[in-house]
DNA sequence: GGTTTTTGTAATGGAATTGTAATATAGTTC
DNA sequence: GAACTATATTACAATTCCATTACAAAAACC
């Protein structure tokens, strides 16, 4: 089910709203305050950020082009891949009654335009706290390499591996999604966030890294170069 | 410290509020759910009943004659004999800014009137949920070094250690929630209680003088560091 | 009241990590 | 095999992150 915030990163945030001025602002706030984003312009882009990755807590805009956010919100909640995502609405002054329903929609909290950052990351914190209660996350394993995102212990073959946090975090993304091949855009996108601009070619030295931490573990052969495409995680031949 | 919700009753709630109608509301639905109630009109009230008891939770109304609902709250997080008492806020409709200082003061939620039964509920839960983690119950122990928080003592292989106050706190939890990794943020809020502000950077010192302390018995080596996540309590390697 | 402890913050230095460019190697195509 | 393309590998500079120290304010103690 939700993969939910892994404990080595602050929280995943899509921000849905339609102004660029304001998604930029917020993003900009968020990033510098360690969460990690997905911005969408519209619920269509919202939808297809959805579909390919597990946010902690939504931003939505009470105003949208085309599907309103309230609509959109009593939307994801019905959708059971999505129905715990909390969520926080941003609304236009003045608009309590519409307000109360957006709650009765299953909206987390709402925050009215304009607000002050510290006033929205006050309530982004106790959304994403009591978010955290319903949190399950796993260890993952596969074929004697063990990755534990709560104690961020890495073991091959019974063995302790030492792991930098971006190659844990790619290690944790090829573990969850085996099998795929994922092209350095995809893994830029997954693991290192949306709209951080990095050389695609820097997606190679952090394979050669993995690599090169796996060899003593005869693990390495499980990442998987895929020429004029990009890298598999796969833990058989 | 805290007494906690023995098994056979639910919780002990204080209300503190000064509209009779919301009292008995609240009063008959809590009770209704198996809560152990006291009810204040004001601060005074407020007062008495934590000088001969201590509940497991307070419901603080924003708005109350005489002190404020959150200078109150301020005043209870610095006794120390309340400290760690739960805080739940009510308030008002569109108290934005004001809102976000009660969160500041150190409150552990807020919920906004009119609120629904279910609701309230579910926030009352999660805050209990939460505080449980904070409760010290007896001794604790792991390789040599031993903890008990009702003495304050500290002992490390036969030998008494001299730990101040943060580091005691810091180091109970660490037994208690030991091989998982805390973020400086979760431990500000494990140890320091919820929305106390301090720097995070501030937790690196606390780490370095528990360390320093407990480097003559050889048991600073179960406080690991892990690079850009936080920090981990493991007894083993 | 004065002294000692404790605590939070800021400043510094150093170590680990990370992104990029440069070079080397391997794979494709003709 | 030559020319071309894509990846592997290396080296290095910039950055991030942490340990440590010093200091002032606050609390606790006597």
């Amino acid at each position: 089910m939700l993969n939910g915030a892994t404990s080595f990163m602050k929280g995943k945030i899509l921000i849905v709203e339609d102004e660029p001025s304001i998604r930029e602002m917020l993003g900009y706030t968020l990033k510098k305050k360690g969460y990690t984003l997905w911005e969408a312009a519209n619920v269509e882009q919202a939808r297809s950020v959805l579909d390919n990755d597990k946010p902690d807590l939504m931003l939505l805009d009470w105003m949208l082009p085309g599907m309103s956010g309230a609509a959109y919100a009593r939307r994801v909640r019905q959708d059971p891949e999505t129905r715990s995502l909390p969520i926080i609405m941003l609304t236009a002054r003045g608009l309590d009654a519409d307000k109360v329903r957006g709650l009765d929609a299953g909206i987390d909290d709402y925050i009215t335009k304009p607000f002050s950052t510290e006033e929205l990351l006050a309530r982004i914190r106790a959304v994403l706290r009591r978010a955290k209660d319903h949190e399950i996350e796993g260890v993952v394993s596969v074929q004697g390499l063990t990755l534990d995102p709560e104690t961020f212990r890495v073991m091959a073959n019974g063995q302790s591996v030492n792991v930098s946090p971006t190659e844990f975090r790619l290690l944790h993304f090829f573990i969850t999604h085996p099998e795929k091949v994922h092209t350095r855009e995809q893994l830029l996108n997954q693991v290192w966030g949306q709209n951080v601009y990095i050389e695609e070619r820097t997606v190679d030295v952090h394979i050669r890294r993995l690599r090169k931490t796996l060899e003593p573990h005869g693990c390495n052969r499980f990442i998987q170069t895929v020429r004029s495409v990009g890298y598999r995680f796969s833990p058989q031949h």
